[in-house]
DNA sequence: CTGGGGAGGGGGCCC
DNA sequence: GGGGCCCCCTCCCCA
């Protein structure tokens, strides 16, 4: 057999060898596949900038970009249900327009679209996160993420190192033929275990609980006991995302920095208007208030700004730290801890055992054996005294709810509360 | 091993 | 928007 070539040349025929296969598989395998990719990219990113062939017209703020449809179509969600509604084959250019966000955001991702690039700085990562979740595009909010735990981890860093951290990180995608949610969990596992180890780290210098800056939330009524952070001087700092300290405002100041467009279209009303929801934009939770989203963003950021006056541990909210108090340390429930009946403050005791306390009936008060000892830990209080200490714990409760520095509050106790300083560990002092 | 209760965390919603 | 209440859930401890 023999091959005749376009020059009129003959030659024989040869079987490729395995040689010559293995050639042509690592010739048309990775290399040539992102190249090709890449080349295709820049060829309609090219035709975008020259307006060829756009066949979607999207105003944001005014601004009209020019886009091809197939390429919304293929990076957005949005796009995609907007896209396959409207007439599949008009020769009518699709239209879009969005208020929500600004333009330079669109642009911003408008270019990841057709380059790959995600520029993204401290003063825009909300807006484009904010916005990519607007349009249902995973893997942006995954880029946003991760430069959001990377700002943390640089002023982690920083904050032992004093140096300066990076104005912006240019993230770009591999072209190295993973889909969306590969990469997305490729970026995300790489930047958790980078920050866990900074977190170790930390631990080990500093001897601190850690903070895990923007985290994922907890599940609903998840204890994590090991979790408690305490305060400290930097706390009180405000967080910027360049720099983000471990301290207690961060909920506060990422409510501030959260643009307008967080508010979302949630399910219609019976009358069919929209309801407007407020979606956290690190997870999926929406709500209806926006100041129940503050409240949600501290399962986020950690922050835990009530600590207890008595045990210092600390709380996400001062409700819970009331509950606490009342029930730890004040003996509030006018139950019998041993027997559990209901008692009245005339027949009942209050037993302290370190900073805890709790009621004992007079039956179980005699079985129980316990007599008032001084300066043993475990004593029981007549009823006049602990009118006193209710009364001084109440003056507490209506002047700081243990907002206080905690060492001025060990001081301001004094010997009547039997407020203990406990060590630095989150397990609360033990009543058994 | 299991069930009950205490403690704490988080969401919804009212004031 | 903040404070507060109620409810539900989960974890942990203990009998």
């Amino acid at each position: 057999m023999e091959i005749v070539c376009e020059n009129g040349a003959r030659r024989p025929y040869r079987t490729p060898s395995d040689a010559d296969r293995q050639l042509v598989r690592r010739w048309t395998s990775a290399d040539m596949s992102a190249n090709h990719h890449s080349y295709l990219l820049k060829q309609l990113d090219q035709q975008r900038r020259q307006e060829l062939f756009c066949d979607c017209n999207v105003l944001v703020g005014g601004r009209l970009f020019r886009a091809h449809r197939n390429v919304l179509f293929g990076s957005s969600g949005y796009f995609r249900m907007l896209l396959s509604q409207g007439a599949r084959d008009s020769l009518e250019p699709a239209r879009a327009s969005f208020d929500a966000f600004a333009p330079d955001t669109f642009a911003t991702i408008l270019d990841f679209v057709y380059s790959g690039h995600l520029a993204l700085d401290s003063t825009n990562v909300i807006e484009v996160m904010s916005a990519a979740s607007y349009l249902q595009m995973d893997n942006v909010i995954a880029y946003c993420k991760a430069f959001i735990e990377s700002s943390l981890e640089i002023s982690t860093k920083e904050a032992t190192e004093d140096t300066q951290p990076p104005q912006s990180i240019m993230w770009e995608r591999q072209d190295d033929g993973k889909d969306d949610d590969e990469y997305e969990a490729e970026v995300m596992s790489e930047q958790s275990s980078q920050c866990q180890s900074v977190l170790e780290t930390s631990l080990k210098e500093e001897q601190v609980t850690p903070f895990d800056g923007v985290s994922e939330p907890r599940r609903r009524g998840t204890r994590k006991r090991s979790a408690t952070h305490r305060y400290t001087p930097d706390d009180s700092s405000p967080i910027d995302l360049q720099r983000a300290p471990a301290g207690t405002q961060k909920a506060d100041e990422l409510y501030a920095t959260l643009p307008t467009i967080i508010g979302v279209m949630g399910v219609f009303n019976k009358d069919s208007t929209p309801t407007m929801r407020f979606k956290c934009p690190f997870c999926t939770h929406t709500v209806k208030r926006k100041a129940d989203l503050k409240r949600h963003l501290r399962c986020h950021t950690g922050e835990r700004p009530y600590p207890c006056q008595a045990c210092s541990k600390r709380f996400t909210r001062l409700e819970h730290l009331r509950s606490h108090f009342e029930t730890i340390h004040q003996a509030r429930k006018l139950v019998c801890r041993k027997c559990k009946r209901h008692v009245t403050e005339q027949n009942s005791r209050v037993v302290c055992e370190g900073s805890r306390r709790y009621r004992l009936c007079e039956v179980c008060l005699q079985e129980s054996g316990l007599v008032a000892r001084e300066g043993s830990d475990t004593n029981t209080e007549e009823p006049g005294l602990l009118l006193g200490v209710e009364e001084e714990l109440e003056g507490n409760h209506n002047s700081s709810w243990g907002m206080e520095d905690e060492d001025d509050l060990a001081e301001d106790s004094g010997t009547d509360l039997i407020i203990q300083e406990v060590e630095d560990s989150d397990e609360e002092p033990s009543a058994k």
